[in-house]
DNA sequence: GTTATCTGATACTAAATTAGTATCAGATAA
DNA sequence: TTATCTGATACTAATTTAGTATCAGATAAC
């Protein structure tokens, strides 16, 4: 049971990038580079981004993208629903007049309150609270 | 973001119907019928049950299956582990040597404690505990 | 004003996972 | 001996995930 698929994954590191970096633009190729992910497929991911509005982005030589939000405004839950969409037990779910489950479900009932949970902390997680944890770590290895 | 696969979600049901009717063998076309399961599907995922120890079999005419555990033993993360394998996060963690955020990955760190967190919730939650969940809605219904 | 460096848009392929079907051998009870 | 079961296993189809490729157009530097 994988939670997080390469797009959230990838994305989210872009992200730490660019809040790294926050006010200047940062071209694909760089962030690309940076984090090891395949350039054609991180394109396709910030384009995502971009739609969504967590970045923005300027065509030409010496452009690139970067945050539109502060990075303590970005959820890593909304990562997740951008490219994986909401968190969902299973499809019993959506067709409540097919599933014979249905209002008296109770797996549905109790992976609701996990959902929830889910939900909740991932709410809690920020690029900037990560690129805060990434300092602190970064110290450490100094000393 | 689907939580649970059909089989997750099948084996579950299957164990549910099982657990209600404990002691007898009841048939895989049963089972098939009263959940609403495609029944070669649901063949195989008690197949999978069988070999994981949770169900034991009869084979022959007046045979079928049986929980081979008190419901309240079976955890619906067992079930999840044995369809859909351990909660995890994304593959970095996995590849140490080749991810780049390797030891000091801040996502990885926050999404362990996550993945905890869900473990414990599917831990909590057994048969034994949906089956009394069903029987409390099923008084409900008929006051 | 031409060229190198960028993004925008979009079409495509490949691999893996999930979901479901089919078949035949053999056990068992009636 | 026959109908009803599971055991084992091979197969297919659909969907999702991951990754590639291409071309048009914007922009800055030279």
């Amino acid at each position: 049971m994988k939670v997080l698929t390469k797009h959230t994954d990838y994305a989210v590191r872009a992200l730490i990038s660019l809040g790294m970096k926050s006010d200047s633009w940062v071209s694909a190729k760089t962030v690309s580079e940076e984090q090891a992910i395949p350039y054609q497929f991180l394109r396709r991911i910030l384009q995502e981004l971009i739609r969504s509005g967590l970045v923005e982005s300027r065509e030409g030589a010496g452009g690139g993208v970067k945050l539109s939000k502060n990075p303590d405004s970005i959820r890593v839950k909304d990562v997740i629903e951008i490219f994986q969409g909401k968190v969902q037990v299973s499809e019993c779910m959506f067709r409540k007049q097919l599933c014979s489950n249905r209002a008296d479900c109770v797996l549905r009932h109790e992976i609701m309150r996990i959902e929830q949970l889910v939900n909740d902390e991932f709410s809690k997680v920020t690029i900037g609270k990560l690129i805060g944890d990434l300092e602190i770590v970064g110290k450490m290895k100094q000393s």
